[in-house]
DNA sequence: TATTGTTATACTCTATAACTATA
DNA sequence: TATAGTTATAGAGTATAACAATA
């Protein structure tokens, strides 16, 4: 025998909460007027670890063609600047603005308010130690390829 | 103030992890000949909870026209039995057989050793409440809207 | 020669509509 | 009339290749 594995593959748990968690957030970004990816955009560039397009698309794992029409859409809605880099004039230097940060703050504070139906479900100190090892194994993800 | 978050988003902690797991399945499926939805597809016949394709399509949260192919190849390559249900002449009773039952627990014990990479940054215990705590907020994503 | 940002193109994946054979 | 399975078509999302400007 032996045939039955002892639990589900960590992908197969995770796939389920990964689209229930889209599906509640999607309504709530429509709302603030963002697409997911330009919320991604806005939760990168207010950490403020990038400056660059190439070095955004590289830390959200996107295609550096692929966010030129969020940013395009970001920097008309008033919620980005592009600025010339004025020590590399290839580059354009991305900041989120004032009123991109209230946006961005206001439907991630929605967002987290949202994930209690899952967080919810555990007890205070079960959360803390769920949410201490995924962000730890988060951080080792990436690491890339073995 | 209070702008920045306490926390990252569970989604944004969930997706690179989901990613990394990802990357590190797709070369084993490979190497056993299998695809992705395939592999999805064997895991839930093994589980025996469903019996037609549109039970499947649905449990596998995909759509019945996009399993299609896949069930052409998993029935091709003698993974699956695809047999007229006698009751109702419209259905095909989907079936895992033996050798595909041999291919997906092969590659299941793979996937699960090469997840040690993740899970063996936590301690026994830590483990333990992680694992529990995801597969409760896993069922309960399966609960639809809210 | 390599890199930044951009555009245009091709490709993959998925959803939609329409069809058949049953019920 | 509704449903199971199938096919064909169209749409969205993504990657690839090629370009101009600069390093």
């Amino acid at each position: 025998m032996g045939s039955s594995p002892r639990r589900a593959d960590l992908a197969a748990l995770l796939a389920p909460l990964m689209r229930g968690l889209i599906a509640a957030e999607e309504p709530v970004l429509a709302a603030h007027g963002l697409t997911m990816w330009g919320y991604v955009v806005l939760c990168a560039l207010d950490r403020g670890e990038v400056r660059t397009q190439a070095a955004l698309a590289e830390s959200i794992n996107a295609d550096k063609t692929r966010i030129i029409r969020t940013l395009d859409d970001l920097q008309h809605s008033g919620h980005i600047e592009r600025v010339p880099d004025p020590e590399d004039r290839r580059a354009r230097l991305l900041r989120i603005t004032e009123r991109g940060r209230r946006v961005k703050d206001a439907a991630q504070a929605q967002i987290q308010r949202g994930e209690e139906r899952w967080l919810g479900l555990l007890g205070a100190e079960e959360r803390r130690v769920f949410l201490s090892a995924l962000r730890r194994m988060a951080a080792d993800g990436n690491s890339g390829p073995p």
